[in-house]
DNA sequence: AAAGTTAATTATGAATTCATTATTCAGTCA
DNA sequence: TGACTGAATAATGAATTCATAATTAACTTT
């Protein structure tokens, strides 16, 4: 009898973390916006009691923002936070990067490769969707590997909060293929196991990021203006 | 009239946050203990509405661990959440003294100066108690000093997770005379702006510290074998 | 006496209620 | 008309209540 995966039990406030946090990364509730409790309470189906649990989680976590007496907000990425965000998550990226060069098994990283080639495919066929999600898996696979729970739980957190603004700005196809050659060359150092260069490579594809996103932010401003 | 410094609104819950998370810092709630609502709650004098959502908070941060229908108990840190937390601490410190280095002023300059200097004098004094703040409030400062909100409350957080077990862990004679001179090294490249430097010395103290650390806790284990 | 079973007690999760603070909106006056 | 006042309404913070799960205590049964 196997008793391993015992059975899940988990609270109402602890399920409203993850779906309220969902619908915050996926951009249903949109920054700026009141989160009615109320209203959410009826559409969920709970009472307040859990679902304001979870919004003082949600608040510790910078997903909504908490004004006393006045509710709840859905907290805006502003470019500041996006500039103040994404050298947090590059050196947690590269250090994350140096550990599983380290760590990983070869099961783990025959994965990685594999979702590295459904990458390129997803490249090849200018699939963004298929693109951001194997992107996505392989960067999780990287951190997971690092075998650093308090790593993997805080890089977690920052990640989350700046994807949807990685989604908004679609990349320029310029930057796409930078992208990909980053990524390329992160897979040999991998192979490679040249773990300092992983990390370093690491590093500096996600602050490559962040520019290509500034950027994009600036042209859509103009374009606005 | 001055209305700058608006009137402090905090909510119950706010505090309860603060108060706790000290509670636990502080070694008031021991590791593995038992949280009991009603107890605190008497004690405090609060309902059990905001302390629990105080909890839930806890619990994202860390502080705490909730087991559905068992309550809350104090989460302990083990060697392995040290050994996971010290290198994640470092990378954060590293790429805060970079950025201190090219961001702050000479007013906070000079204040870490003047730290700097209490921290001698307590070491010369051996006033553990003196030296730890002044340590405590040097790193706080050039966190502080990287104008990065972000990397301040993420290193905030988990730099509260290990406090306790620097505290506990009295450093060795040998260790005491290592970190001052480390410290005498962070100040020297910090006058020199060299911001690469400052972050690899800060990095390099913080595994340090880890390793000092981890030695106390062996030496400790044996003792008691 | 020890292990197992059931009943009583306690503690927790969640809903509801109550009190207070914001917000809205009609009415007033310049 | 437009800004101000104040009552009515709505939303929030916190206490209380209720239902259920966990723990303890008492009681068998061997």
């Amino acid at each position: 009898m196997n008793l391993t995966d015992s059975i899940k039990r988990t609270t109402l406030h602890e399920e409203l973390v993850e779906r309220l946090r969902n619908l915050v990364v996926e951009d249903v509730l949109k920054p700026g916006e009141k989160v009615p409790e109320k209203q959410l309470c009826d559409s969920l189906g709970v009472s307040r009691t859990p679902l304001r649990e979870a919004l003082k989680v949600l608040a510790s976590e910078g997903f909504v923002v908490l004004q006393a007496n006045r509710g709840a907000r859905v907290s805006s990425v502003t470019r500041e936070e996006l500039e103040n965000t994404f050298p947090v998550l590059a050196t947690l990226e590269q250090l994350a990067g140096e550990l599983a060069c380290q760590r990983m098994n070869s099961a783990e990283t025959q994965q990685i490769e594999s979702r590295h080639k459904d990458m390129l495919n997803a490249y090849d066929s200018r699939d963004r969707q298929a693109y951001f999600k194997a992107n996505q898996d392989i960067h999780q696979a990287l951190i997971r590997g690092s075998r650093n729970d308090i790593l993997e739980s805080h890089h977690t957190l920052l990640a989350a909060r700046v994807r949807r603004a990685r989604f908004m700005a679609n990349l320029s196809g310029e930057r796409w293929a930078q992208a990909i050659d980053e990524h390329e060359t992160m897979m040999e150092l991998l192979r490679a196991r040249d773990a300092d260069g992983l990390g370093k490579s690491m590093k500096l594809h996600m602050m490559n990021k962040l520019s290509a996103l500034v950027k994009a932010l600036e042209a859509e401003d103009e374009s606005l203006s």
